[in-house]
DNA sequence: ATCATGAAGTCATACGTATGACTCCAGTTC
DNA sequence: GAACTGGAGTCATACGTATGACTTCATGAT
């Protein structure tokens, strides 16, 4: 049996933990601990700080997160709660949504969520039930708070988790911050009751989510303030050949409208290809307005007139808030402006109508 | 001084443990910990599993992920790093991903990659480090592999994380999941060859990634099979306004080509533009194609001739792979068929070309 | 010489779980 | 009655970190 001394130096085929990285500077574990938190001040002196430092490189060591999550009882991992990632006005809001959690160094898990109708527990329950606890909170998007507050449960002690909504009632309990879609709809409503529209055909998303029911209720507001204006409606899911049909019914009534407003982007689209069918062009038979200025939006002929959403913008306000409150901050409601974005889709109705 | 007994029981606001699971049921931590595990068979009795599931429901206890993670040296996490969630194509990735992922109770977290030009290393770096630790393995997508697995560092020993790739280069070290773009890529250019065109622009996209090389090589390999068959290129980035310019400049050349073969479906929608600009009608005077089959695709009038990619297959399968490599099985290199989608923008080349 | 002070570290412990090694006991077998 | 068996649990420990309490030592003040 070879002398044990004369062995190589065992290099582990396993992570280097902080004890490691001790052996190697020839200090303690703690001192590896507080170098790395960077709380050493007054207490390691910058000699001992650089052996540590090399010591940690050369080892290529990383501080165990499961650990410090265990010992610091965070694990700063947020989730972010959104309709589907399909939607890329979802992707900008979780873009947004983790720069600024990695700004703060959290991660965020996604977990989208099915629309329809409201919001199934079931499937929402058990992916996040196994995270629960891996969770230091929770910024949701587009759904009815109750169902999630719920979910999150201040019933059973310790269970609340920190929640902000975005797009979602406000004083309902949790924070919001939303897009100020109302005032949005105001000025496209204005906009096209200006250039002479009278009857307006509405196009409205089937879910029953507080950003549609504002829209909805902003519309109707301004379109009150015009005498002698009126309002049809049909309702679809927000996808292109459901949207055909629905603005299809809208058009093919007795006393057509001489706009469609439409509930987003792509439902417009939807409008479009009714309108098509119908041998009626846009803008000089019908205008046609939408929501979110997608990409679809510039990419129809005429382009389409929209209100932009600041998804990105969002998706930073929301995980601003949603830190905030982890901070022991209460954050205030926040409201961002969209912006109407006047293109080609919408003109003065036609002389004859 | 009051008799502490008589106090009430005190009610704890933290997060209940297993150890009050216990005291509640009147059993040893231990057993809660094999009840919810499941590991109970031959050690604990039915009636005593009964009494700590009731202890557990009635504190609302759930066990703590950051305590599981340190014990068992696992995180049920996985990266999946994708150029940007604003495509809807990776949404359908990661949707594809995390039900898979969610399936085998393992998590998601996305890194959303800057695509331009390659890869820039910094801030891909940063907050992957900081998360280093706290992942069981990296599904990657679109990204020169070898600057990745150089992150990765199989450098430093013990450091090396399980890794698969999707849309890349096969053998280069990672397993791959990629989508068979060659054969669509070869269908399409063989469909344009049958409706007679002969002079082909293509619009390719400007990142230099496997699926892009790959899809150049099927074109180029395909088109030298036809006699007198020519191509023109010109190169743009992913997006509506520089495609309509690079397409443009394919139009305006002397020997103008009859159809347009685009890397996706936003650089076709670019190329609409530019004919359109031109008075140029779809398909009569000019074909165009895509690839990927986004919501634009059939937006666009005529409707696109594109190549659907099945991106939420290759999701699922790219995670699937990631967890069996996480099992210890060596998952196979796969390649998921595409699929060519006829539609209104292909037609025989006008016959005075 | 004695004491206080502050810098530079180390010690010991707790976070909550999972699990291999035990113990204990009621039957059973010889 | 002794030895064994298997069922039902418990014990003790380790995972890797962070941090309040402690120690050590040199310096300067008294």
């Amino acid at each position: 049996m070879p002398d044990p001394a004369d062995a190589p130096p065992p290099i582990p085929a396993t992570r280097p933990t902080s004890k490691d990285v001790a052996k190697l500077a020839g200090v303690s574990q703690s001192t590896v601990s507080l170098v790395h938190a960077g709380k050493w001040a007054g207490r390691v002196s910058e000699r001992t700080v650089r052996a540590v430092i090399d010591a940690s490189n050369t080892l290529g060591y990383r501080p165990n997160q499961a650990a410090r999550h265990l010992r610091l009882g965070t694990t700063r991992t947020v989730l972010l709660v959104v309709p589907a990632l399909t939607n890329p006005f979802f992707g900008a809001v979780h873009t947004g949504a983790s720069e600024t959690a990695a700004r703060r160094d959290f991660a965020v898990v996604i977990y989208p969520a099915p629309v329809q109708p409201g919001y199934e527990l079931e499937p929402v329950a058990s992916p996040f039930a196994a995270a629960h606890t891996a969770l230091d909170g929770v910024l949701a998007s587009s759904t009815a708070a109750d169902t999630l507050s719920g979910l999150l449960g201040t019933g059973t002690p310790g269970t609340g988790l920190p929640l902000v909504m975005m797009d979602s009632e406000p004083g309902t309990g949790a924070p919001t911050v939303n897009i100020d879609i109302a005032d949005g709809m105001r000025r496209l409503t204005t906009h096209l009751l200006g250039l002479g529209h009278r009857r307006i055909g509405r196009v409205v998303s089937d879910i029953d989510s507080w950003t549609f029911r504002t829209r909805e209720a902003a519309f109707r507001e301004t379109l009150s303030a015009a005498p002698g204006a009126e309002a049809s409606y049909a309702r679809t899911p927000m996808a292109v050949p459901e949207a055909t049909t629905a603005a299809g019914h809208l058009l093919d009534r007795p006393r057509r409208p001489t706009a469609l407003v439409c509930d987003d982007d792509v439902i417009a689209a939807g409008a479009y290809k009714a309108a098509r069918a119908r041998g009626l062009r846009i803008p000089q038979d019908l205008s046609v307005t939408g929501v979110d200025d997608l990409l679809v939006a510039t990419v129809l002929e005429p382009e389409l007139t929209t209100i932009r959403l600041p998804g990105h913008r969002l998706g930073e306000v929301g995980m601003g808030a949603l830190l905030d409150l982890l901070d022991g901050r209460q954050p205030e409601d926040a409201a961002l402006p969209g912006e109407l974005l006047v293109r080609g889709s919408t003109a003065a109705p036609p002389t004859n109508a």
